[in-house]
DNA sequence: GAGTGTAATGTTACATAGTAACATGTCAAC
DNA sequence: GTTGACATGTTACTATGTAACATTACACTC
């Protein structure tokens, strides 16, 4: 199955599985799904895109929670940590996990055009980075992988514009 | 030859080179290397590490240059574009580029205790990603490609530390 | 060598992104 | 019902990045 993000499918589907599987990553950890929390992934889920930490705390207040920046980056940060979303460094973005609790390594493509990111395996590539690193005796820690381009659609649309 | 940048090595070759490389690129596609952007250049040469461009702009405004962001945006700005620097998203900083003028897609490592970076080839990274991205049929215009972890100095201090 | 066009530099002012520190609330355990 | 841990909220601030415009440097023409 390569990554549905930007081809129509069923998305209720992906909120529902995402949601899901949210709840059981966070009790197997004895940690908390709390409303902000909750409600913070929806938001990243209501999309295959990236938004901005702003962007999101503006959804929040609008629904009865806090308006300081802080409120929406502890549950950005807790859903990053807890494989739940990821943050795109590219754009200064995050976006939900499609598939939590398996522990993978990701990489997004994101189109410059509708924010829009698709998550895609990366498991090879880590290795790849893996080997170069080893070359330099350095220990990687963490990695980003993200490439910036044009969606499908995007892509249609540009050249249409043009014509 | 693997990355020096985490080894002792001469480094005013690396400097020297850089320099040269940079002068002729920038000939040859008829542009200028300015006072300033010689000089941001220089400055992110004096290591392999990254530096974030208000760093960047508090040395240029030592060296008599504007005080404003711009300056040092602009100037940094230039050299990423024509390959004499990259930027590291990660972790909002700019380094030089060690082989400019070659068409190169890099990776890079990125120390989170000293901000030593060093540059990897990333030819058969970007290869994979581009395959990643044909099945998604994303079309792909910028990679980064970025690892955090811990060079084999500070790794060393950081295992000391706790002994 | 004055006039003109372009690129480069500089400035002000602002927009966006992210965090430290502290006060308040919630809730389960004892 | 008190304690302690965690979660939420706020104020206030730091850090990063840009838009817009004024000024300067310099090549090119006439
Ligand atoms: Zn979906
Ligand atoms: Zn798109
Ligand atoms: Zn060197
Ligand atoms: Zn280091």
């Amino acid at each position: 199955m390569s990554s549905p993000a930007f081809h129509p499918h069923d998305h209720g589907h992906c909120i529902a599985t995402a949601l899901a599987q949210a709840e059981q990553v966070v009790a197997a950890r004895g940690l908390r799904l709390t409303p902000v929390r909750r409600r913070t992934l929806e938001i990243l889920l209501e999309r295959h895109g990236a938004m901005g930490a702003y962007d999101v705390l503006e959804r929040l207040a609008e629904d009865g929670f806090g308006h300081q920046p802080p409120v929406a980056y502890r549950a950005l940060d807790f859903l990053v940590e807890n494989g739940l979303a990821h943050r795109i460094r590219r754009i200064n973005a995050f976006t939900a996990c499609l598939h939590p609790g398996e522990d993978h390594h990701a990489a997004f493509l994101i189109c410059r055009a509708c924010n829009g990111v698709a998550e895609i395996p990366a498991a090879r590539l880590r290795a790849v980075m893996e080997a170069g690193a080893a070359e330099a005796d350095f220990s990687i820690e963490r990695v980003n992988l993200e490439a910036l381009g044009l969606c499908p659609e995007c892509r249609m649309a540009e050249a249409g514009g043009k014509a």
